[in-house]
DNA sequence: TGTAGAGTGTGATGAATTTCACATGGCATG
DNA sequence: CATGCCATGTGAAATTCATCACACTCTACA
């Protein structure tokens, strides 16, 4: 399965198109936990990760405290584009995992961008694409799976490589996980001890590691 | 709230833009019940509805019954585009929910016209966005709310004008909602009955009538 | 015109999952 | 080095929902 980091928004572009999109482009800092956008909110202006990972998330308008993260990103990606194509208001908040550097891109700039540039335009047309598949894949997901293999596909999709393993640690915890696949904390955290009973994974404190051909022969 | 089939994607194109496009596209008649296209084909071209409804949905690979439908499509919707974009195999099936008339169109046709006209790439990826925001709507009520409040925000989506009233009606059956709402057809009876009951709608073979604002008030 | 099939209505039962209520362990910060 | 706090672990009760097993009602069509 194709990692959602792994769809970057101007992958195929060279560095000196980059350049002529984000070189006036505002840089920003934000702290663990900041938000960035809020849904609801009318919108002109987009982001593009340097560095540090973010959450895409909806919350219930009930109880607050419950969310659904829809998506994290991570350097390279790319959010808050939407609402330039269809005028809509911000669908989804975002926030910092943990500390994040981004560029702010106006729409106007990222409009003449596209204009401009046919590489552009298709490599926009790529990512909407994309990530209305993975979408698509999470619904199916939630509709006809149970939590085990919700949990067991996300941590596919989130794990990185580290010291030849696949792993999964910081910033995510159990609760980013629940909120991810639609489920209550204490649920993934039994889920987690199951997987690991079953020799699929290890569980360490903030850090998950997918004990390879196992996990993926149970898919 | 918008509704997903009012969302075309040549909406906003003129007809000589369209005959430009679509002259040469076959056409093709498909009944009811008839799947389209197929999950996990690689694919060459994509659809346009002339008249009909389709579903376009997943099904469980255990259990090919079981199905989520990701969304409903009706004339001047669009579908089968994604592979032309990021190259993938289809990520779903589409099947006639009634007699259906449909274009088809090859993606080198499609490509030669976004490329030729702005208005074309403009009005393509206005449509992805919405279909993005639409997903990830449908993701957020799945993971954060319960079957009434799924079934509610369903019919209102589906809902049409009829009589001076909001009704669904056929092509859509009590089996095709819980399809769309992730619930067993079962539990969609009983709520619909509760909803019923609490005079939020009127339930009939074949055809449920939105009692306007009180359904609206409920959400 | 009768019969099969599709769509619908409903009770009983059990499984999956949430919720609540805690306990524990590490880590940062005073 | 104490003291919170955050992330994690776990049992028991409560709830939601799926499943199973039917009965019933239309409608198409043989």
């Amino acid at each position: 399965m194709q990692t959602f980091n792994a769809i970057p928004l101007f992958g195929n572009l060279t560095s000196s198109q980059l350049d002529s999109i984000g070189a006036h482009a505002a840089l920003q800092v934000v702290e663990k936990g900041g938000v960035i956008l809020h849904q609801g909110e009318v919108a002109n202006s987009c982001f593009v990760i340097v560095a540090g990972q973010v959450k895409v998330y909806m919350s219930d308008e009930a109880d607050p405290a419950r969310e659904v993260i829809l998506k994290t990103l991570g350097p390279g990606d790319f959010f808050g584009e939407l609402p330039m194509f269809d005028q809509g208001p911000r669908n989804a908040s975002v926030a910092a995992m943990d500390r994040v550097h981004l560029q702010v891109l106006s729409y106007s700039a990222f409009q003449r961008a596209i204009e401009k540039s046919p590489d552009i335009a298709r490599g926009v047309m790529a990512t909407l694409a994309a990530r209305l598949r993975h979408a698509d894949r999470k619904i199916g997901a939630l509709a006809l799976t149970d939590i085990t293999s919700r949990v067991s596909r996300t941590l596919l999709e989130l794990a990185i490589m580290s010291n030849g393993r696949r792993v999964v640690g910081s910033p995510f915890t159990q609760q980013d996980l629940a909120d991810m696949v639609g489920a209550s904390r204490e649920m993934v955290n039994r889920t987690l001890k199951d997987l690991a009973g079953e020799g699929y994974i290890d569980v360490q404190r903030k850090m998950i590691t997918i004990l390879n051909d196992r996990l993926f022969a149970s898919l």
